[in-house]
DNA sequence: ATATTATAGACTCTTAATATCTATAATTCA
DNA sequence: TGAATTATAGATATTAAGAGTCTATAATAT
């Protein structure tokens, strides 16, 4: 079980795009250069993004991507649900009724994973490394996300 | 991404011995009716289990599986980790450092859920389920697992 | 108009999971 | 000892999903 390798984009590429603000918006071209991927197969990621209402596209010269207002409030849990859809992660294939316990439990789980996913904000994480940065400890790499 | 259903038969099948218990060993031809599975797919499980440490095997009439005496601590996690491995649900493709950020908040979600699949141990579910049923409150079907 | 940029669909390639079949080894019992 | 029973291992086939490419189309700025 793992997570795919555009979830994996997905949330670079948003953690990038609040890093560099909503007011400039960047073409795919730009951010494939910078994750290192194809940009036509990030752009299948990004429509996902703009679908899911967490980010914004224009056509045309100066167009590109760009968060939306909301962004700040955006977590982890909902970008992960944008690509990988919101299913759980376990189906009891039995047919035993509702109350599968093996179910129940795994979902539990899954459960405390999501708690944690989703108070990880775009937000907070912006703040986190303004703090950082004040602090004078960020790396040297500092457009790395 | 989800568990396999590799995982869901283990799972089931482990909560099932557990109901046994360690001293009648069942045949994997007893254990593919139960769950509706063919026995030949069932036994390749079930040997990942043996190979685990958490069931013991026995060939010959009167063989079949049976826990081992460790059973009780056997949790959840024991029973996921012998059938998916043990990698992480995440790995950063992107060539910057160890300290990616997107990596450590998904595996701090990830351990969120490990740690509750871990307290899930089925002496603890062997525990409940026998106070469920002194309390006179046990399903119609005791014997679905 | 033309260049630029996003969107959508078809398509291929690869990999992992699911599942089956067969042969072999171990064990019981008559 | 021999026959029946049961687990183990390996080869193989099938299917489904993810990863990735290509091309055509739509929208927009200059």
């Amino acid at each position: 079980m793992k997570y795919s390798k555009a979830t994996d984009y997905a949330l670079h590429t948003m953690l990038f795009l609040s890093v560099v603000g909503p007011d400039k918006p960047l073409g795919v071209q730009l951010l494939a250069d910078k994750f290192q991927v194809s940009p036509t197969y990030l752009s299948k990621i990004l429509t996902k993004l703009v679908k899911a209402g967490m980010v914004e596209s224009a056509s045309g010269a100066n167009g590109g991507y760009r968060l939306k207002r909301n962004w700040e409030s955006v977590s982890f849990l909902d970008i992960i649900h944008a690509i990988e859809g919101t299913a759980s992660l376990f189906d009891c294939s039995l047919d035993h009724g509702p109350e599968c316990q093996v179910q129940q439990i795994v979902l539990e789980a899954e459960a405390k994973m999501e708690t944690h996913l989703r108070s990880q904000t775009l937000g907070e994480l912006a703040k986190r490394s303004s703090l950082l940065f004040k602090g004078g400890q960020m790396s040297s790499d500092e457009g790395t996300v």
